[in-house]
Order: structure tokens, then C-alpha cells, then sequence
RNA sequence: GGCGCGAUGGCGGAGUGGCGACGCAGCGGAUUGCAAAUCCGUGUACACGAGUUCGAUUCUCGUUCGCGCCUCCA
């Protein structure tokens, strides 16, 4: 078996990984802050270490992973949304949470193991805050729980920012209860009519970090494996968490961390003001296939950049094509094959597994095709639904069989005219005829 | 300014000290009434300049260009 390598954002280069407990691999994920729908941008880490679980799985066992990711159900931009429409916060983020399940699952994103929510663990939150203040790493001030970054030796070293460059490099005031600029907030004070929640330094609300220390340790432990995120996480997140995690267990917190890189669509940043903002719910609902959704996010390596734009779905909608009808009525191989696992091995080299998919793409290897296929989470549903899908838009099968027939009928009297007619309008409707050597078969488009 | 990443053919994207991965698109052919699908064939690609070497796209140094982060952000 090919070891597991992994670039460690911690230590800057791949490592081999070595699981503190094969038998229980923790895996932990930075899931959604649900104030709105998720982003294709959002959907990339989502995707990236889907497939990563399945390799951990594959080589641990399925019983051996606790993938976990969260849900921030507690914030000021879900306060915002909430205030907005009038409504309470767990309205909204009920709302979307629910959508971005749908949303992964279109993707084909295995549901983690876990999913746990920030308002679920406001009891550790204290607990975890009363052992920071107790050891001098936290201090109460104007109702705020403060995080001391000075009092932790080797903060930034995920980040690699030493405290003194961030508060030479720092573009927000400081708040003058901090004892130290780079100081950072685990608890703040809530008003009458924000959301809030009982604790000894009053009525509040957890700040944005502490939450993922804590369910941490809840339902994994002190130390985990692998967490992973956008890089954009790096700092200040993660940097947090584990100052936030070391302080308080005086134990490694992560032995693995693994940040992705971001999306662009058409070579820009993704932005409202530039009209190129893809939701993974409007790209779905306007009919883009999450299938190619999937392989377009998983062509380029986790750790650069990837260009999104819909010429690449399209694109590799019809690489999807071509493996569906390879693997038409063929049952899937027992075993992965090894170039596809080995090219995942090494670092999620996601591009070079799916080269070696290509390289099965012969009758003689449609089996082993389709295996590696389904292990990267891609030709799940039946040659037959894929390509006609439950119910073609604005016409029912019986039209399209009866069109057909009527098509070769006007072809048997050699009336080309007619039947190119037919055809034509079936491709209006987005269906595409095929004549085989005994019968005409259809697709949609 | 600090930290980090990158530059491969029309596009995407592996990889390697010496034989032009792979996919998409394009082009030619087979097949087809015509298409579609399929099959066969088809490309003087490795930012620039030095260096190391018998030999560098691959290693070293430099240059240029592009990108991300530096307390909203996947």
C-alpha cells in the first residue's frame, strides 16, 4: 500500500502521514458560516476533501474515519440576514444549512460523519474559556473574553507571522480593551435584542474561533489528524484555534493541516459587482450538471488555483459523456485501480488520477474505469439517467419515440427533408439523435 | 514592507536530467443520405538570462510577469 503523503501547511512540505490511531482517523473540515447560499468558491474544499475522506476511507476502512464539518449557525452576518427579513437567526440559518446540504450532495459530497453547530456546544465554549482565563491566556474586559496573544511563546507559527508584524501590519483599530494590539476576541457581549446566551462574564455570544476548538474536542479529542480549510483560513482562523486549543490542553492540537487554494471564474476574482457570482444553487437550477460540477473543481491540484468558468463544465461534461457510454452496461471493477489510488496518495494529485482515468478509457478497461470513477465520486448514476435524465424539459418520451419513428419512416422513403426536419426540431428541444446500426437512440444535449 | 504560491502547445493540466503524459478544441480520414456517436491519423509546448552537466523544460542563481494572505472571506 502506498503511503498516504500530504502537504503540511505547518511544516511547509509533504509529509507522510501517519494517523494517531488508524483504527479512528480524525478528519476535521471548516464548513459554512449559513447566512447564504454557498458559492462555487465554497463548494471547492467541500469537494477536495470529499476526496479525501474517500481515500482515508479506502485505506483505513470505512468504519476507521470520523469526518467532521461544521456549521456556523452563530454570527454577526447571520444577525444581519436575520434582522433584515425580520425573522429570527435559526430561521435563517436553518435556511441554509438545509440548502447547502442539498447543494454538496449534488456534488456528490459524502455527508461527513459529523456535523456539529456552534449554538450546540455553548457550554464548552464556557468551560474552555474558564480554563484560558485560569492559566493567563484570557481576560475579561467590558464584557468581551479576550484572547492574550503574548502570553502564548510561539504564536504564528501556522502563519509564519511573528505578533509583532501583525500589529505592525494590522488595518483594524484596536479596541482599547485589548491588553495587546493582536489580541482576539472568544466571547463579546450581546444587547437586548441580539442573540446571546448566558455566562459568567454576562449575556453573549461566542466570537468566531472558538467554536471549531470546541467542537473539537468534544467529539474528537485533543489531538486530530488532519484540518483542513481555504488557505485564506490560514490566518487568522486557524492561527487561533490553535492558540485557543494548545492553551487550554497544552497539547498539539493538529498534526496535519491542509489548506486549499482559491477559485477564480474567467481568470477574475469571483464578485457581485462583476456579474460572474455562481451559487452552486442557480448553477444546479439552471440546469448545469453537479457531476461535471464535481470534475470541473477536482481538474486542477487542490493546492492552486482553479479557473471556474461554464466552458470548463461544459467541457468536462463531455469528458463525463464519453466515460458513460465506455462504461454503458459495464459492472464496476472490484478494486480501485493502484495508478489512481497512488496518484491520490500523493497529495490529492486530483489531475493526475483523473489522466489515469483516461488511460482506462478502452473496452478492454471500461471496468477498471469505471471503479476509479465511482471512487472519485463520479459516474454515479446509470449510463441511461445520465444521459436522459428523468424527464426531458417540454417533452415526454412517447413525443420523442413517436418523432423518431416518424423520422425513419421519412428516412425509409429517402425524404431527407423530412427527416432532417424532425431532427431539428428534437435538437431544439435539446435532444440529440444517434442512428446505430439497427435503431435510433437519443440524448439530451 | 512581511509571509507564501505560480509561469508547460489554442485551452486545461501531469511529469521527467536524455525517448513530445492525458483531456478538450482544431485539422485530415473511415463510417453516415447528412449528422451525431465511434474509430484511425494529426502538434518544432515547457516565461527570460546565466550557471552546473556529455546533455536541462526538469537542478542552482538572477530577472520579468501573475496571484494569494497580513484580523469579513473557502
Amino acid at each position: 500500500m502506498t503511503p498516504i503523503r500530504i502537504y503540511n501547511t505547518l511544516a511547509r512540505e509533504k509529509q507522510t502521514f501517519t494517523p494517531i490511531d488508524p483504527k479512528n482517523v480524525r478528519l476535521y473540515v471548516c464548513g459554512p458560516t449559513v447566512y447564504d447560499y454557498a458559492h462555487i468558491g465554497n463548494a471547492r474544499p467541500v469537494v477536495v476533501f470529499d476526496m479525501l475522506f474517500r481515500l482515508l476511507r479506502h485505506v483505513y476502512g470505512t468504519d476507521h474515519v470520523t469526518y467532521a464539518r461544521n456549521f456556523t449557525d452563530i454570527d454577526d452576518k447571520i444577525m444581519l440576514r436575520a434582522a433584515d427579513e425580520g425573522v429570527g437567526i435559526k430561521t435563517i440559518s436553518k435556511r441554509y444549512e438545509k440548502a447547502y446540504i442539498a447543494d454538496m450532495k449534488a456534488l456528490n459530497a459524502l455527508d461527513p460523519t459529523l456535523t456539529p453547530r456552534a449554538t450546540e456546544h455553548l457550554p464548552q465554549m464556557i468551560k474552555m474559556m474558564q480554563a484560558l482565563i485560569e492559566k493567563g491566556h484570557a481576560y475579561e474586559a467590558e464584557g468581551h473574553v479576550m484572547f492574550h496573544v503574548p502570553s502564548m511563546e510561539n504564536y504564528g507559527r501556522l502563519s509564519r507571522h511573528s505578533r509583532d508584524e501583525l500589529v505592525a501590519g494590522s488595518r483594524v483599530e484596536v479596541a482599547p480593551y485589548k491588553r495587546d494590539p493582536a489580541d482576539f476576541v472568544l466571547w463579546k457581549p450581546s444587547t437586548e435584542d441580539q442573540p446571546g446566551w448566558a455566562s459568567p462574564w454576562g449575556r453573549g455570544r461566542p466570537g468566531w474561533h472558538l467554536e471549531c476548538s470546541c467542537m473539537i474536542e468534544k467529539h474528537m479529542g485533543t489531538t486530530i489528524d488532519i484540518h483542513a480549510g481555504g488557505q485564506d483560513l490560514i490566518f487568522p482562523h486557524h492561527e487561533n484555534e490553535i492558540a485557543q486549543s494548545e492553551c487550554a490542553h497544552g497539547e498539539t492540537f493538529v498534526n496535519y493541516w491542509m489548506h486549499n487554494g482559491y477559485l477564480t471564474v474567467d481568470g477574475e476574482k469571483m464578485s457581485k459587482s462583476l456579474g460572474n457570482f455562481h451559487t452552486v444553487h442557480d448553477l444546479i437550477a439552471s440546469g448545469e450538471n453537479g457531476e461535471a460540477l464535481r470534475l470541473s473543481l477536482l481538474t486542477a491540484h487542490y493546492r492552486q488555483p482553479v479557473d471556474f468558468s461554464l466552458s470548463t463544465v461544459r467541457e468536462q461534461k463531455r469528458r463525463l459523456d464519453k466515460w458513460y457510454r465506455l462504461t454503458d452496461g459495464v459492472e464496476a471493477a472490484d478494486t480501485v485501480p493502484a495508478a489512481v489510488v497512488d496518484a491520490l496518495s500523493d497529495d490529492l494529485n486530483t489531475p493526475k488520477a483523473l489522466s489515469e482515468i483516461d488511460a482506462l478509457a478502452d473496452v478492454a478497461t471500461a471496468a477498471e474505469l469505471k471503479a476509479a470513477a465511482q471512487f472519485m465520486g463520479l459516474l454515479q448514476s446509470s449510463t441511461d439517467e445520465w444521459f436522459k435524465g428523468d424527464a426531458p424539459d417540454g417533452i415526454t418520451v412517447e413525443e420523442i419515440e413517436e418523432l423518431i419513428a416518424a423520422r425513419n419512416q421519412a428516412r425509409a422513403e429517402k425524404n431527407f427533408a423530412e427527416s432532417d426536419r424532425i431532427r431539428d426540431l428534437l435538437t431544439e428541444k435539446g435532444i440529440v439523435l444517434e442512428d446505430g446500426a439497427g435503431a435510433t437512440g437519443w440524448r439530451k444535449a
